[in-house]
RNA sequence: GCCGAGGUAGCUCAGUUGGUAGAGCAGGGGACUGAAAAUCCCCGUGUCGGCAGUUCAAUUCUGUCCCUCGGCA
């Protein structure tokens, strides 16, 4: 299918890793650059904020913090769909041109990695892989585990074979089952049908510390969300969907609380759990985010970090040069 | 006080019939092209409780002291 591939100037996005404050860092930037006259609209770029059952285990923002300013893209799919980092190319595209087309700016504001990639770096345009032919894969990886897969890739794309580890289940079953699916292999996709990223500059901001710094904060967000009422969250998501296989379950918090609601983890492991993933992921984050070196750095205990990031958005905005 | 079992990595423990030691968890680093809050990879020196003895050599054997946990008083 053709994506339209609209004309757009300039997207500023702030990264980081989850609990570093990106989301009230973008209010801020928004509300001063609409007082500067450039009227903004937040645009979510986090896998597990567009969940509308988990609007307090996944962070997002908080009803009167969406009445400050525009914010698109959070909360909307039930815990029954799945998403991905096509899907949310596809909608960011629209709703950029959207956002612009009004007269505003797009911040992006999020921590999946991959997502922002394919928005902004352009992502290969593979058709969807047959489903039979997934199932058939997944089956048999799960019957003879991922290393019999991993020798049969290397006899089809020995390049994208050796770029992976033979355990990685995930990236093995996606090459072959791409190949199966196309006739035509990873490599040979990611080469030729990159999908073009539409006319834009952009402004890349990031807001993080260290995870040793970061952990204690972590910590204390995750029993702020237990006080804003995380267990009837998943409370009632549970009722509404007791399969917790569902792609809505695999938050970090919302699995580990399933598990505990249905008794299959006492409650306090399922707390440490929960912490221990998130640092994890955290960690995670910073370790793809420090690897793009266009990314400008903050940190949220820099009184001036809001000052600062909203001047570098200013003169972006304005045409100065600056960012990339 | 007596009897027994222990004291080894941040934690739980394994092991060396004497040649200075390794698993799990925790922790740290990294990869990342439609599941990405996903999926993976790499990283282990610690007075082997203290002191003394035997020995070429002791974390290992012996003695003694300290500590912990059981049982009996």
């Amino acid at each position: 299918m053709s994506r339209e591939t609209p004309s757009v100037s300039h997207i500023i996005c702030l990264v980081g890793p989850t609990g570093s404050g990106k989301t009230a860092a973008a209010l801020h930037i928004a509300c001063s650059l609409a007082q500067s006259g450039f009227p903004t609209s937040i645009i979510n770029a986090d896998s597990r904020q567009i969940y509308q059952d988990f609007p307090i285990i996944t962070a997002q923002p908080t009803q009167e913090e969406r009445t400050q300013c525009p914010h698109l893209l959070y909360g909307f799919l039930p815990t029954d769909q799945k998403s991905s980092a096509g899907k949310w190319m596809d909608s960011a595209r629209t709703t950029v041109a959207e956002v612009t087309a009004q007269g505003r700016f797009p911040l992006l504001v999020g921590g999946t990695g991959l997502y922002i990639r394919a928005l902004l770096d352009g992502m290969a345009d593979i058709p969807a892989p047959d489903a039979a032919v997934s199932t058939r894969l997944q089956e048999q990886c799960r019957m003879e585990g991922p290393l019999p897969l991993h020798a049969r890739l290397s006899g089809i794309d020995p390049v994208y074979a050796a770029r992976i580890h033979p355990h990685d289940r995930q990236r093995v079953i996606r090459a072959l089952e791409v190949w199966e699916s196309t006739g035509r292999t990873f490599s040979w996709w990611h080469e030729h049908a990159v999908s073009p990223v539409p006319e834009t500059t952009v402004l890349r901001l990031g807001m993080g510390l260290p995870l040793r710094e970061l952990a204690p904060l972590l910590s204390k967000r995750i029993n702020a969300m237990l006080d804003a009422g995380a267990m009837d969250e998943a409370r009632s998501a549970l009722k509404a969907y007791p399969e917790l296989s569902l792609p809505g379950w695999s938050g970090i918090g919302c699995r580990e609380l399933g598990k505990a609601l249905t008794g299959q983890l006492p409650l306090a492991e399922a707390m440490e759990l929960w912490q221990k993933n998130t640092r994890a992921y955290a960690k995670r984050q910073w370790t793809w985010f420090r690897a793009d070196p266009r990314i400008t750095w903050f940190r949220p205990d820099d009184p001036a970090a809001y000052r600062n990031m909203t001047k570098l958005a200013l003169a972006f905005l304005q045409g100065k040069p600056s960012g990339s």
